[in-house]
DNA sequence: ATGAAAGCGCTAACAC
DNA sequence: GTGTTAGCGCTTTCAT
């Protein structure tokens, strides 16, 4: 937790004159004011504060850190000294004194061109807003793809960082054993899907109830061949959002025999399954795992000269920006991702005050984001 | 809102015994073995390494830092210890001796929703892996989008990042010249519009150049009015695209007349702008300064019953993942951002090297990418 | 080639 | 309430 100065970076001008030319106090004058009125050379320390206000440097660590230890009066001192020299504590130096970084770690994978996805993006923005509100900055690295634990290990041996924000968790999560095995603080943005047992903290939004949502919300128009797109088999997420595809066709009686697919997560993938789906099934309508999917079905739509939305119903997932700008506009799930970065910040503060303890689970839930893809109302009796 | 899974579980066994506060003035053994042969309690130091292969601190600091220092065999005996150990600096105590961070800032805003628009996220992506083989980190803030200097001062004064990158330079650039007065390190993604006297290093991506290659592959088509749809007067990235097109369109003695409209960055706006110029222009094609604004056009030839590609030609900017997916493929003008960030690195090293220098610009071309909707070969005596 | 001493700027512990 | 003392773990002189 740290002071602000008052009215914090402003373009005008600066401290008026740096310390006052006390001949030969103990260190060399390292803040010369420019022409300009400019600061330079090495910014103030705490000495230089203490020495403004008159008290010891420890008063002035105090003043910053636990005002209300001091007289009312020396605070005021020592808070217009800090004001007056524009200081602000050296990070390095209290990195190494209270062992902590402020720093949150994230890996991030270069976002998959071809693909409508791109929800880390998303999930990356929103962290880093939620992380300043608690004092925390986010630092980004990579690490090759073929070793989902490269990057980790430096960072935290070499104590860069307080904590991780693990996301890749598309296909269970080694990162998260890995971490726990070595008391390395992390929240998970997903469920521990091989571990029911894992202790550690994560926040995940519910898939299966947004698929559930999609398809509920075609069914509410009339449609009853919702056929499904998703991803193989091996993905846990995938399988869960399939699940609630199934949930609501089997909720109302439907069957779903001959109605599901199970691809890659690429545009032609989508487009050929959906192809063979129509050829095969004859759905009114299209649930998929992601938005790439649902785009290859929009390909495959056009392509017939049906109309997405009019002839055949359209529901993707993540609400990308694709499913915002394309014609007409995609229908999709959406997650929550500012209310997921929120709950792991959150689970980031108790997490890095107790390490050991076991940390409960959040889920989320996601909203469908209805565009006219999903089109009009149905005549009930089709 | 949302579920909790159960968890009040708790705690374990606490963390492996800690150092006592101060008596033992050398060091007790911190890194004891776990069952598992995990390493817990405070990573080892300096002094561990030391006591282990038998030699000083410093000794080991130069086994890390310069290596030929050493005699041969000492080295192999202190890098064994060094293995053994895991050890690694500890980031806080170098950065405040050596007075870096190794960090470097980003601020980012969010991506704008319901625009294709995602080149900020691509950036990062290359950023940091260009940053990394440089041996930096990047560290993402954010400010309110209020105050374009927000966040900057706060990291510089407490002295968290080494050097800034700065790319939020759509309308001029207050950021480039508050951070050259106070002679902190940075690179700007962007040119200085405004300053073509300004000093610091500067990436940029030559727009004019690539709309000039969009208009020219439309013009080698056989279109011969190509549209123009770009950004108010005041952008001036808007302005220089802009200048591609018409330089293009008048190398061919080309008449831009009524041909171009500048609007906002939205899918709306490259709606009604297409549509106003097909009734009043009638253009065969459209170059557009962004992939948002052809989104639009592409949505008024849906309306209208035309085909992109094969009645109309369109070209984006940006070759967003939308351009990728959508159908047709959008054709687009490409931003080479992985070579930018390497530039941008490259540029950064000498920056903090001679802060005080004139630094030169670097200028990048990008690419078009050609997909369906600029269509197939089009009849030359149209 | 290796070691000893000093100190980067800060805060935790204890004195007064 | 405030000052004093002692490091956090590292690198930089400077001896040896």
């Amino acid at each position: 937790m740290f002071v602000r100065t008052a009215g914090g970076g402003h373009v005008e001008s600066e401290p008026a004159r740096r310390r006052p030319s006390s001949p030969a106090p103990s260190q060399v004058p390292r803040h010369v004011s420019e022409p300009g009125g400019v600061p330079s050379g090495s910014p103030p320390t705490l000495a230089d504060v203490a020495e403004r206000a008159g008290v010891s440097r420890q008063t002035v660590s105090n003043a910053v850190n636990s005002p209300d230890l001091l007289r009312p009066d020396t605070l005021a001192r020592v808070q217009q000294a800090i004001a007056d020299l524009g200081y602000l504590p050296n990070r390095a130096a209290r990195n190494l004194r209270t062992r902590a970084s402020h720093l949150i770690g994230l890996r991030i994978a270069a976002a998959q061109e071809g693909t409508a996805n791109a929800t880390m993006d998303r999930f990356v923005h929103s962290l880093v807003d939620a992380s300043r509100e608690a004092g925390y900055h986010v630092l980004l690295f990579s690490g090759d793809a073929s070793d989902p634990l490269a990057g980790y290990d430096d960072l935290l041996r070499s104590t860069a960082v307080d904590a991780f924000v693990v996301t890749d968790t598309y296909l269970g999560n080694p990162q998260a054993r890995w971490l726990d095995d070595r008391r390395a603080p992390f929240v998970a943005f997903g469920r521990p899907w091989d571990d029911g047992a894992a202790g550690h903290a994560w926040v995940d939004v519910d898939g299966a109830a947004g698929c559930e949502l999609a398809t509920a919300h075609l069914l509410d128009k009339g449609h009853t061949r919702v056929a499904w797109i998703g991803w193989h088999k091996d993905s846990r997420i995938g399988e869960d959002r399939r699940s609630g595809w199934h949930r609501a066709m089997h909720d109302r009686d439907l069957s779903t025999t001959g109605l599901a697919s199970r691809v890659e997560d690429t545009v032609t993938s989508g487009r050929s399954a959906s192809a063979v789906l129509l050829d095969e099934a004859a759905p009114t309508a299209f649930v998929c795992a992601s938005d790439t999917l649902a785009m290859g079905v929009l390909h495959t739509l056009g392509e017939r000269g049906l109309r997405a939305g009019d002839d055949v119903a359209v529901v993707g997932f993540d609400d990308s920006l694709t499913a915002q700008v394309v014609r007409p506009g995609l229908s999709s799930v959406r997650q929550p991702l500012e209310q997921v970065a929120v709950e792991v910040v959150r689970a980031l503060e108790q997490v890095v005050g107790r390490p050991r303890t076991r940390h409960r689970g959040v889920l989320l839930s996601p909203t469908l984001e209805v565009r006219d893809s999903s089109g009009p109302v149905r005549d009930t009796a089709q």
